[in-house]
RNA sequence: GGCCCCGUCGUCUAGCGGUUAGGAUCCAUGGUUUUCAUCCAUGUCACAGGAGUUCAAUUCUCCUCGGGGUCACCA
């Protein structure tokens, strides 16, 4: 059975980056009828907390990105991790270091100053006199000194590491006996037993790191698929100071989350020249073998696009749904289909669509004033004026159509284009040269709120 | 700096030795629309550079250049 894992340190809110990874571990369960897991690596207790750890799950809630079983909290095994450090220490596979940290950060000194790599020198690898006085030490996990470390890598392909290279007897569990990260990802990893790994490739370089642990504990390596990072426009990987990184804030931002999810899973991945991915399409589709090997960069073109996209086929009912989440309650609302139908096309973001929707529910306060300029020279006054009249005297306006049909008489009565009919009655009904359908609109508002409006119109002209 | 990864239109990408290098987005133009938006059509735009290998390289190899990642008692 396929076991992912998305494992975020609780540091802040859940990024976008993440999220994408979070994705593709996701689908990559979910086609496999396996499990998706989630853990926080809760470990360095200064940097974490409770908070960031909620605002993650409520974006996966949101997102509707369900986790299988129960969440593993880090923070709560230290002491299964202090049993494997226990056991490699019996073992003679790891030791207690008792290098101060001035003498430490010594040694990194000269070998910089030498131009040399800075690494452990292995000082207390063999040691077996008596400790040292007032030092509480580390522990450090023997690592191969040379020799070739493979990584196998779903994405990248093979990829080779020199042990001497890179490699030094790290520390696997600190002076206060916690454990470091290397360490426990490959305990937890085995321990809930998860076969796959889907991560970003700034974690390809710890690997080797973590295959030494996995072979000094015996345990199976999982099959890695290191994803490229996502970019920033400076071609930097995405951080939190690069603005809309928080994935709630698109949710503030009026995007949905079906779009979000289509847009970040083509975000280095593909499918042939498929672009509007559905929840289950996604997952019947997604292969990370299928993975780029290159970066991608961040640029929310393409997301305004699949969201009007999603909102344009939407259905009114769950815009009007989502609409209540800016205030505004539609479902009372006897023209909601026509209204939504019409403002739905024009609108980016949800948010643009509750603007948009309380824009043309509220009357107009003042006018475009280039608009007013244009709309009401000549006898617009008098147009106005004649189309008013007409609906007043009529007692079956209802739909766009019947107000077109008025719309259409008028014309025909005072042997007048439609623009001159239309422009002054735009500018009446909606304050502004451009919006939608004007039969709609009236339809929309109802023959009281349109006869105000035209009214009013007429008034602040006269 | 060492090590590792990457390099096709501005952006997201297809391509897996022979293609007029395709799609999407963006932008521009035209059509539809009384306006705006939608929708439709058309157009501009790319294989980083140089050596090889090959009858043939965007595709394989090497080098250069460029970009990124990582080198903690952070994760």
């Amino acid at each position: 059975m396929t076991v992912t894992r998305f494992a975020p340190s609780p540091t802040g809110y859940l990024h976008i980056g993440g999220l994408r990874t979070a994705l593709f571990s996701y689908l990559w369960a979910k086609k496999n009828n396996g499990k998706f897991l989630l853990r926080i690596e809760d470990t360095d207790k200064a940097r974490n907390s409770k908070e960031a750890t909620e605002a993650i799950l409520k974006a996966f809630d949101w997102l509707g990105l369900n986790h299988d079983g129960v969440i593993t909290y880090q923070s709560q095994r230290d002491e299964i991790y202090a049993k494997y450090i226990k056991q490699l220490l019996d073992e003679g596979k790891a030791y207690k270091c008792y290098m101060s940290k001035e003498e430490l950060t010594q040694l990194r000194e000269t070998q910089m100053a030498n131009n040399e790599r800075t690494k452990y020198n292995g000082k207390f690898r063999d040691f077996d006199g008596t400790a040292p006085e007032g030092i509480e030490p580390v522990i450090r996990i023997k690592a191969p000194l040379s020799g070739e470390i493979l990584v196998k890598d779903g994405v990248k392909g093979d990829v080779s590491f020199q042990a001497q290279d890179i490699l030094d007897d790290f520390v696997i569990a600190r002076a206060d006996g916690a454990p470091t990260y290397n360490f426990v990802v490959a305990i937890d990893d085995h321990l809930m037993g998860i076969n796959e790994v889907i991560r970003g490739d700034d974690h390809l370089s710890n690997t080797p790191k973590q295959i030494v642990v996995y072979e000094a504990l015996g345990f199976d390596l999982p099959k890695f698929y290191h994803v490229p990072m996502i970019h920033n426009s400076a071609g930097k990987k995405l951080s939190k100071r690069d603005g809309a990184t928080d994935v709630m804030a698109y949710k503030e931002m009026g995007y949905t989350p079906e779009a979000l999810l289509n847009f970040l899973v083509r975000l280095g991945w593909s499918h042939g020249d498929q672009e509007i991915f559905s929840m289950d399409e996604m997952i019947h589709l997604f292969d990370p073998s299928d993975i780029n090997k290159s970066a991608s960069i961040y640029n929310t073109e393409k997301l305004d696009w699949l969201n009007s996209h999603y909102i344009k086929n939407s259905s009114n009912d769950l815009l009007a749904q989502l609409l209540t989440g800016y205030g505004l309650v539609l479902s009372s609302h006897d023209k909601k289909e026509i209204l939504l139908d019409e403002l739905k096309k024009r609108a980016k973001t949800l948010k643009d669509l509750a603007d948009l929707t309380k824009e043309i529910l509220t009357t107009p306060s003042s006018y475009d004033e280039k608009a007013l300029k244009k709309a009401f020279k000549g006898d617009a006054v008098s147009v106005l004026n004649a189309f008013g009249a007409k609906i007043t005297a009529n007692d079956n306006l209802h739909l766009p159509s019947d107000y077109h049909t008025a719309m259409q008489e008028i014309v025909t009565e005072l042997e007048i284009g439609f623009g001159k009919i239309g422009q002054p009655l735009r500018v009446a009904l909606l304050g502004k040269m451009s919006g939608p359908g004007l039969d709609s609109v009236m339809a929309i508002l109802g023959k009281d709120e349109t006869m105000l409006r035209i009214a009013n119109a007429i008034a602040a002209n006269s």
